[in-house]
DNA sequence: CGGGTCGTTGACCGTGATCAAGTAACGTGG
DNA sequence: CCACGTTACTTGATCACGGTCAACGACCCG
């Protein structure tokens, strides 16, 4: 009841800059229709008509893709304030598949949309394209973590990274947060298995970094994970420096 | 001496729509230094102070992340048309370290400029927008295929997407092209050592499906590659349709 | 009580890493 | 012109990380 006076997409966007009119106008655009999905739905699949974009109002959900012998790879984790498709708006059909892991709500709005926001709100599309660029910068931490590190380190990684993206939003009980994600799900984002995965987690909480309970897991020692896995937070700063008009931060 | 009329830089945008004369202008204005450097060179550090980006005019470089142990990953090879840097744009730092694999000449021009395209040109801000969001398909595809896919199959998927990269400028002999990085940087690419490399390399061309000599690798077997894994080009075609103003091609 | 999902643990195996030696191509200086 | 160093690629032997297969227990819900 007391929420909802200020979207979670708002509240994030404004984490960042501090929004002028027409961007909270072309903002409220994108908000205007809701949608809810249940735990294990498919909102679309690779090849689909590629029209809308996605606000997460609620629930975490992720997009994957398929190798067609069964191998899947989660390329990313969707949470509540963030826009879900800028990959595949320069393509026509989906590259992924987009999946609720549990329970969730979408505010789904035409891609069509965004050239209103070009062509009227040069500050929001510098924003947005920041942003954009932004989750390259993460999907290439992403990437070394996949290619070069071992299976402990991949778990460690993952979890701190968890956690720095819910720190953007969610002021919570730092180190502990829910992970609706089983382990097979994982895996699938870690390029491992759910047995291995299962292994690793084991290790870490004998080791004492962290401790699991249900489906929550607590970062018991931030330093000493981060130092495994050579973590840096690419989620709470972004320089707006260069971006249009009198909003910028230029300090 | 006949080239030059046309950039390699405009040939690339021309390629997904056409340009607008605010558009050419910013362009232009992105290409008036030039800088060469040479194989090996490291043009800049992570966490070097991040102000400028870079058009490629010619020669091969890429970007790498490190390891604190020494171990890389490279996460992006840059071809001429190609703009540097874009990812490190939300961020007052590098996060990479941009290494010439060979002679290479650059234009670097500062991120500031972006505004003025963000202000005034609004076709060439969509423009960019739509191919750094592309950019993040490739990553995703790159990440499925490190993620998932055995040695043998990183390596059909690595020249498939670099020949259909080269396609885009270039339209020279189909399924032969010039490949000037060494197996170590291969398998910083891959997430494998310069050792699997070269036995996964022996192994597809004993099969018959490529074959190599000097610097030079060819694609004799271009359907059975795309089949080994399961490769899509997202390379030639850009959804433009959502672009403002009268250039889109909307069919 | 019975079926389903999920996590854990054990035994075994294979892909690809590691270590090391050897070869070929190339440029340099004697 | 040949000795020499360097760099790149290849090939062999061995090893280990993580995959695979399977069984089992905990929990949930009908």
């Amino acid at each position: 009841m007391n929420m909802h006076k200020k979207s979670c997409l708002v509240q994030r966007l404004s984490h960042y800059t501090d929004l002028d009119e027409t961007s909270l106008d072309s903002i409220a655009r994108f908000e205007r229709e809701e949608k809810d999905v249940s735990k294990n739905e498919e909102i679309y699949q690779e090849g689909d008509h590629n029209i809308h974009l996605y606000v997460v109002k609620r629930g975490w959900l992720y997009s994957y893709a398929d190798l067609k012998d069964g191998r899947r790879q989660i390329v990313e984790i969707h949470h509540p304030g963030d826009i879900i498709g800028f990959p595949d708006i320069a393509f026509t059909e989906r590259t992924t598949v987009l999946k609720a892991a549990e329970d969730a709500r979408l505010c789904p709005f035409p891609k069509k949309d965004l050239d209103e926001v070009f062509k009227a709100s040069p500050q929001l599309a510098a924003l947005l394209f920041a942003l954009a660029v932004r989750n390259q910068v993460i999907m290439i931490d992403f990437l070394r973590a996949i290619g070069r590190m071992s299976a402990r380190e991949r778990i460690a990684y993952f979890l701190l990274d968890m956690q720095a993206r819910l720190r953007v939003t969610n002021k919570v009980t730092p180190g502990i947060f829910r992970l609706p994600l089983n382990q097979t799900e994982i895996s699938d984002v870690l390029g491992l298995t759910n047995v291995y995965v299962s292994r690793s987690f084991t290790a870490l909480e004998r080791d004492g970094l962290i401790s699991r309970s249900n489906g929550t897991v607590e970062i018991l020692e931030e330093e000493r994970m981060k130092q495994i896995c050579d973590f840096s937070d690419r989620h709470t700063k972004l320089d707006t420096t260069w971006f249009p008009g009198a909003y910028a931060t230029a300090g």
